[in-house]
RNA sequence: GGCGGCAUAGCCAAGUGGUAAGGCAGAGGACUGCAAAUCCUCCAUUCCCCAGUUCAAAUCUGGGUGCCGCCUCCA
């Protein structure tokens, strides 16, 4: 199996850390409204690999954090007069409402950074003792000079940086790159002690905390969109490693982003759309079948007709389950097989193996997903043969019956299969004829 | 200014050296009381342009053009 490593910038061969388990952190949302499409897509992607790391027979340690703690928060929380921590959890549960019916699996943990302040401030203080940070007056700041490797993921040098900075210098840091590992408290603000005063966590210790807490060094995955490449990963990698735990993650993998008109789907353009407002037009399964129609590092454009075109596609896989149910519930009669029953089984297998490659490649969902249209189009031409339908046949059936179930128990998108409830007299006859 | 990505049929989209998957739409046919669904056939001599390497390039190299992203919170 290959995975393309941001951090190498090539596909590798996947080696995990321990021989039968995998680690993963994907970095999960800040808490403050709804998700959106934009974030959905590296919640369904990954969910998926983790799903087909399942299928492939290993375990997996999944964490996906809640950034609890931030600007945007408090900022929204003093909007709506609420507790800024009360409105974390508020969205907390809005964001489990939206990802289940994505059908996405729950991590084995989702830690908070409200509930690591403690294992943040021991984060920071080995970084102060070992001179990796410094603190102004009641801030704490990590020194990217002191880190020589930094940039190393992102591509890019802090001289490279330097030229293009748009953000206003703070005169109190060593240097304009450094950033906030803790910030001091001002008034109305959530804030914990420390020892460098009340404050709370910057954005990006919390997941070199977490990570490190429920994973270890060097664990095998650490995921993302994109955009988290620089600063975000670049100085988890920083605050990390410099700290000793190294390296801190081995394989880097970012999703690309969701475009409106080709272009980016985020909160400050406001042009994104709420998973749930996508959800009152379409259904979840389509919208997971969609995101997965291409791969996860493209660009992946939306608009509603894109939407009901991947509509009609997974609609087509479930008729040819729904054919295939139909003929299994029909009873045995006696007689030989199909005729094209082998054919039809040696097709089965050889179709297990194209999606396990396009999986193995890079998790290629969008060839997965066009494997997915064979084995339909198979069914459909084996359950559509003419003739009776022998228990030899219905084997077969089983065989294809679990090959879909395995393809599904990767993709995710045939939640519930529907029972031949609405059985057609009609393909009865035929079949029977 | 620095760094990076992408460009494949009407649309979406796989494909990193061996002669263009798959889906949607469209055309014809089979089946069907009609329809739906399903099946069969057709639908890119060609992969943005130019030059080069090679027996062979959508795939590699160089040069263009166009679009997008990161460098600031963002998945």
């Amino acid at each position: 199996m290959e995975i393309y490593n941001t951090f190498t910038r090539s596909k590798e061969e996947f080696i995990p850390r321990e021989q039968d388990q995998v680690s993963m952190y994907v970095c999960g949302p800040t808490t403050y409204n709804y998700i959106h499409l934009g974030n959905a897509r590296p919640l369904v992607f990954f969910d998926t690999v983790r799903r087909y790391l399942l299928y492939k027979g290993y375990k997996v340690n999944y964490i996906q954090n809640f950034t609890d703690v931030d600007d945007k928060i408090i900022n929204r929380a003093r909007e709506e007069k609420m507790d800024p921590l009360a409105l974390a959890r508020k969205y907390i549960e809005e964001f489990f409402a939206d990802s289940d019916a994505l059908n996405v699996m729950r991590a084995n943990i989702h830690p908070k950074v409200s509930e690591h302040i403690n294992e943040i401030i021991e984060l920071i203080e080995y970084l102060v003792a070992q001179g990796h940070a410094y603190q102004v007056d009641g801030d704490v700041y990590f020194a990217v000079r002191s880190f020589a490797d930094y940039g190393k993921l992102s591509g890019r040098s802090l001289e490279d940086m330097q030229a293009g900075a748009r953000v206003e210098v703070d005169l109190r840091k060593k240097d304009p790159m450094d950033f906030a590992l803790w910030k001091g408290a001002k008034p109305g603000e959530p804030s914990w002690q420390s020892p460098w005063g009340n404050g709370r966590p910057g954005w990006h210790i919390e997941c070199s905390a977490m990570a490190h807490k429920y994973l270890g060094d060097g664990f095998d995955i650490h995921g993302g969109g994109y955009d988290l490449i620089f600063p975000h990963h670049e100085n988890e990698i920083a605050q990390s490693e410099a700290a000793g735990h190294k390296p801190f993650a081995r394989y880097w993998m970012h999703n690309g982003f969701i475009t409106i008109n080709q272009e980016k789907m985020s909160k400050s353009l406001g042009n994104f759309f709420l998973v749930r407002e996508i959800l009152d037009k379409f259904p979840p399964d389509v919208v997971r079948w969609y995101l997965l129609s291409t791969h996860y590092r493209s660009p992946l454009d939306f608009d509603d007709e894109k939407l009901a075109v991947a509509g009609k596609g997974l609609e087509r896989i479930k008729t040819a389950v729904r054919l295939l149910y139909e003929a299994m519930a029909f009873p045995a009669s006696d007689g030989e097989a199909k005729t094209e029953a082998k054919a039809f089984e040696e097709r089965l297998s050889s179709l297990r193996n194209e999606f396990e490659k396009a999986m193995d490649d890079d998790f290629n969902t969008a060839l997965a997903t066009s494997v997915f249209f064979e084995l339909a189009r198979e069914v459909n031409i084996f359950v559509g043969s003419a003739g009776r339908i022998s228990q030899r046949d219905k084997d077969s059936m089983e065989k294809a019956h679990l090959l879909i179930k395995d393809f599904n128990s990767v993709l995710g998108v045939l939640r519930k299969i529907k029972q031949p409830a609405n059985f057609c007299w009609r393909q009865m006859v035929q079949m029977t004829s």
